[in-house]
DNA sequence: AATGAAACCTGACAGC
DNA sequence: TGCTGTCAGGTTTCAT
């Protein structure tokens, strides 16, 4: 479900409202959407602070101050992060403690105020854990080997790292050791903006073209932001509320349909393992 | 290094 | 009505 400017609004939903609020009780009625054993998950989020919400590639991070436990009673206090990645299907709400438990909730956090925190989660995907408490927390080594943010990364530096890889474009845009938070929305609108086919090999592209590339995907993610993200089925943010960015898709769910920019019938078929639309006149595979 | 298939899940929808 | 097959925003693992 949610990509980069998904998860972008929801942390920035819970940025609103959760930092400097302490975890109360910790209920998780499915637990193999963990990474982290059951028990050490729960003992460690009750009674610990969050700190800060943030986002990497299509997690969200939340840094947590731990319990202080007696032996550590004096030293620094340690935190630890809270990661979760939604996968496809996955919601983080922040409810009215009084509202029942939706259908797929599978784990709930009481926090202060009468509101509590809920992972819904249909098709349970998605994946929670929590790092080691230290005076320096550090993220899991799988997400470390993760790519640089698509919308951090230098023009330059895309350009170079694009063209040393031999991958389709639209395998390398999904891949999250290229870029991290694109995902199979985003893949495709960029490339029909940028104009490039999804299958066209990453080494081949010139310069200027891989270019237009780095400036398709900022643009795209950056619009999709400002819009609260794409709700296809399940996607809303940290209050419930849907995005609106799936009326701007150009590509994305339209296969068969006539390209907005030159009426030819947008194409559809599998590239790189997922569902791919593009538009055979705008984006030629042959340059 | 790159690709493809399968696995992990539920629900919606089309077709019969 | 109900069955079957297909597809869906993602990632991991394994074989080639």
């Amino acid at each position: 479900m949610p990509e980069l400017p998904e998860v972008e609004t929801i942390v920035r939903g819970l940025r609103a409202r959760l930092p400097g609020r302490r975890i109360q009780e910790v209920a998780v009625t499915q637990p193999s959407i963990l990474r982290t054993p059951a028990a050490r998950f729960v003992r460690a989020l009750e009674g610990a602070e969050v700190r800060e919400v943030s986002r990497f590639g299509k997690h969200i991070v939340m840094r947590m101050q731990a319990v202080r436990s007696r032996r550590a009673a004096r030293g620094s206090p340690l935190s630890f992060f809270w990661i979760v990645h939604l996968g496809m299907t996955g919601q983080l709400i922040v409810s009215p403690s009084a509202q029942p438990a939706l259908p797929h909730t599978h784990a709930w956090f009481e926090l202060d105020r009468e509101e509590s925190l809920r992972y819904i989660d249909i098709r349970r995907f998605g994946r929670m854990e929590i790092t080691e408490p230290s005076a320096q927390p550090v993220l899991p080594a799988r997400m470390e080997r993760h790519g640089p943010e698509p919308l951090e990364i230098s023009e330059q530096e895309f350009i170079e790292r694009l063209r040393s890889r031999k991958a389709r474009l639209k395998a390398l845009l999904l891949d999250q050791r290229f870029l991290r938070g694109v995902g199979n929305i985003y893949a495709d609108e960029s490339l029909f903006r940028a104009g490039l086919h999804p299958a066209a090999l990453a080494s081949r592209l010139s310069p200027a073209r891989a270019g237009r590339l780095w400036h398709a995907v900022r643009e795209v993610l950056q619009e999709a932001i400002a819009h609260g993200g794409s709700s296809i089925s399940d996607y809303v943010d940290a209050s419930g509320q849907a995005g609106w960015f799936q009326e701007s898709h150009r590509v994305y769910g339209r296969g068969g349909e006539p390209c907005l920019c030159c009426g030819a019938r947008l194409r559809r078929a599998i590239v790189a393992g997922r569902g791919t639309a593009w538009c055979p006149r705008c984006q030629r595979l042959n340059h």
